[in-house]
DNA sequence: CCTCCACAGGAAGCGCAGGAGT
DNA sequence: ACTCCTGCGCTTCCTGTGGAGG
């Protein structure tokens, strides 16, 4: 075994395939970012004030997944700080990202972190802890960028009193300055936004628009460069990668999971080269992996949930499941496991998030007299369901049953 | 045209966890 | 020791609704 164990990592060391594997993670920052020159350029442009003293308008940024939002601004205010620096005036960058903290509280505490001041992570009241984010603010005495990473998270989570607090806090600050940048994948956001922080949050707005699968190429192609040893892709590897990430709405962090996922297998292979075969391979296993991932990750009852709506599409082929069989079938397999089953409406925000994660479709029709309902279909394969709950101690005693099936 | 099914989904509120301040 | 705070998962109660069948 030790033997075995002390291959396996000394193959890690000594891999022919990667340079370097990092640059391919999707939170690398290049020195170089193609095809978003003009996006670079207005960010800039808007932000450059900031050097002489001036507050920045406040930016609103937009654009699917994937098209380099989060890389432009960090870059841009990497930039800019260091900038900053040399000619001695105070530019400070705090990066929050809203979906790992969508509370008010959170966000304010993401704000104090990034100022570098600890406050408790939950007791204080809200008013109380803005109070903590002002004086961290004032104590810079020099001008603030805060980035809200996913800022549509936050807003329909928790409403938009903090966005309009913030977008208001110049007021309340004398020594210093804050200006806000807001990022979104959500295109139609700002069209719910109240008026009044729309106008606060939007002086400025940049719209990234998907990277073709030319643009996704070269890219690649530029990170291949410093990520890959010389010769070990085959020519058709980093077109495949972009083609397929093209389909997936320009995705470019997509299209780079694939091509360090490829490496990877190819790695694992001990095939001295990556091949097109190795990015088809390296597809399924991501998707794999993500469904594993997120599934596994599921509360109890949600996987509850998701189980029933497999057992009544496995029992009855091609007809259509409603909400209300789910929820019968779902109460019965918590009567099994002697659990105490949630209601009906809790049941149907399940649905609802089992929807947005993509693990099953539902679709809301009317079937006149029989009633207004949900239509549901399992969107994950067998395999990765039954992988994701096999290690579940509470549910054991009906995953035997899954298997019977 | 009206009815009425089988839910959807909003609003309010509860109990708990995990903390702060006094 | 006590009160007060927020977030979270959940319940209870509620109003809203597309369209087949009468």
């Amino acid at each position: 075994m030790s033997d075995k164990l002390s291959l396996i990592f000394k193959k890690a060391l000594t891999s022919k395939i990667f340079k370097n594997r990092e640059i391919l993670r999707p939170d690398y920052i290049p020195d170089e970012l193609p095809h978003r020159d003009e996006q670079i350029t207005k960010l800039a442009e808007i932000l450059a004030p900031a050097l002489r003293g001036y507050r920045p308008s406040n930016v609103f940024i937009y654009g699917k997944p994937g098209t380099g939002k989060t890389a432009v601004t960090k870059y841009v205010l990497r930039r800019l700080v260091s900038e900053a620096i040399n000619i001695n005036s105070i530019v400070r960058d705090i990066y929050v990202n809203c979906r790992d903290r969508c509370t008010n509280y959170s966000v304010l505490e993401g704000i104090c972190l990034g100022l570098g001041k600890e406050v408790p992570f939950t007791g204080l009241s809200i008013p109380e802890l803005f109070r903590r984010t002002l004086l961290a603010l004032e104590s810079i005495e020099g001008l603030a960028i805060l980035i809200l990473d996913e800022v549509d998270s936050l807003i329909k989570k928790s409403g938009d009193d903090i966005l309009y607090q913030l977008t208001r806090t110049n007021t309340n600050l004398r020594k210093s300055k804050l200006s806000i940048i807001g990022i979104t994948n959500d295109l139609k956001f700002m069209e719910y936004l109240d008026s009044r922080i729309r106008s606060g949050l939007g002086e400025e707005e940049i719209l990234f628009p998907p990277y073709n699968a030319m643009e996704l190429e070269n890219i690649l192609s530029k990170r291949a460069l410093s990520a890959f040893y010389e010769g070990v892709l085959s020519s058709s590897v980093i077109p495949l990668c972009a083609a397929l990430a093209a389909r997936d709405y320009g995705d470019c962090r997509r299209a780079l999971d694939l091509l360090r996922i490829s490496g990877e297998i190819a790695e694992r292979e001990n095939s001295p080269i990556v091949e097109e075969k190795h990015v088809r391979m390296a597809q399924i296993e991501s998707e794999h992996d993500k469904v594993v991932e997120g599934i596994a990750t599921l509360p109890l009852h949600t996987k509850l949930v998701l189980i029933a709506i497999y057992l009544i599409e496995k029992s009855k082929k091609n007809v259509t499941i409603t909400t209300g069989e789910v929820y019968n079938v779902y109460k019965n397999l918590c009567k099994k496991i002697s659990f105490d089953f949630v209601t009906q409406r809790r049941v149907s925000d399940l649905i609802n998030e089992l929807d947005t994660l993509g693990l099953i479709n539902s679709k809301l029709i009317s079937m006149g007299r029989y009633g207004r309902t949900k239509i549901i279909k399992l969107a994950v394969e067998e395999r990765s369901l039954k992988e994701a709950l096999k290690d579940d101690v509470r549910l054991q005693s009906i995953i035997s049953q899954l298997t019977d099936l």
